[in-house]
DNA sequence: GCAATTGGATACAATACTGTATCGAGTTGC
DNA sequence: GCAACTCGATACAGTATTGTATCCAATTGC
């Protein structure tokens, strides 16, 4: 075996068309980007994409799946590290999302993201199950505290941080970025809520 | 002039050509939609779109701005209509989202839109003026109340509603058409709202 | 009513995009 | 170290999409 690789492997080109995937998609949206434009954004021909994949569809399947792995294993962590409310909503705040996953980091592919599988009935349970994932995660911190239904309660606060999300997008100067921070403060307050002792 | 009219008026075109984009848009999404696709749907050919509009900014610019104008005028009857907060829920409940406004119909619709404008700076603001204008109202209608800060709790109130409808979009089964409704009951009981003598 | 104008259809040229077939360099198995 | 294989580049054919130019019927002004 020679001892530098010249020809980068199959996994690492994987990576580079779902980053250049990314970038584009958030750019320009999913409809609207061609295989040339997110080849060329990888640095790469449209042979190597259909190489890889049979075509955009495939492409952003194979993304998803990725994104909701990284994604479960990125919840299923800060639970282990932060068994505790206080802590976890520390843990969310400092959150850089999880910056390793290309899907993770800009909202607007999020969204973009959403509305993709939200077409396709097919596609639709791979994003159901992330939603559902992160939800389970919240019930589960929920569970440790003094609240009548935490499955309902956690559905209820993701649904708020999605919200605030989604009008960040649309007027950021009227929508601060620790809305969603403040509303769970003051929820927190209104419940009453009685914090176990921090682990 | 003729007795009956056999060419239809240029706002009937263009109204046409509203509700076949808004058709088109929410099923294949705004990237991937052709002016042609909108054009057949509208039953007309190319041509009378490219007499009507520029290019596809240009429609949905126009769209946008069409929607904007419907739907302030939509809240301010609303507002005149339903002077308190039990009112107004109850009628938010049973709105039919204003059914001559496509914009208004569809929620894959109205999130594709929210997308386009968030992509561009030029045409954002459309949709921050109808999202300023619909905390506005909401907050209106809770300053009658014996609440501390209506316009925060307006904001919180339109992102848990947005968020709600968002994950129903991923996930319609495990989260019910009701949820906004539910949560929003709860809220009420939690901060103990006393409602005003209705109207 | 008739001339000027308007609105949409049709025809056309140019470009973009897709997907396949083929080639050659790089890699792996033996 | 060589034969088989793999991966990405290049070339190509077919189709889709765009935008413009032109034409004709419907309408309007006078």
């Amino acid at each position: 075996m020679s001892r530098v690789r010249t020809r980068p492997t199959r996994d690492e080109t994987r990576e580079k068309l779902f980053e250049a995937a990314a970038e584009v998609f958030e750019e320009h949206g999913i409809g609207a980007a061609s295989i040339e434009m997110i080849a060329v954004a990888a640095g790469l021909t449209r042979g190597a994409f259909y190489s890889n994949f049979d075509d955009k569809d495939d492409l952003i399947i194979a993304m998803l799946e990725d994104h909701v792995e990284r994604s479960l294993k990125h919840h299923r962590d800060l639970l282990a590290r932060h068994r505790n409310l206080a802590d976890f909503v520390a843990a969310l705040r400092t959150a850089e999302r999880s910056r390793h996953d290309p899907l993770g980091r800009a909202p607007l592919l999020h969204m973009e993201l959403i509305l993709f599988a939200a077409r396709s009935e097919r596609r639709r349970p791979e994003l159901a199950k992330r939603l559902r994932a992160r939800r389970a995660l919240v019930a589960e911190i929920l569970a440790g505290v003094d609240i009548a239904d935490p499955a309902w309660a956690s559905a209820l606060l993701l649904a708020l941080e999605d919200g605030f999300r989604l009008h960040r997008l649309i007027d950021p100067e009227s929508t601060p970025a620790d809305s969603f921070f403040r509303a769970v403060g003051e929820l927190q307050r209104l419940v009453g809520i009685k914090l176990p002792r921090s682990s």
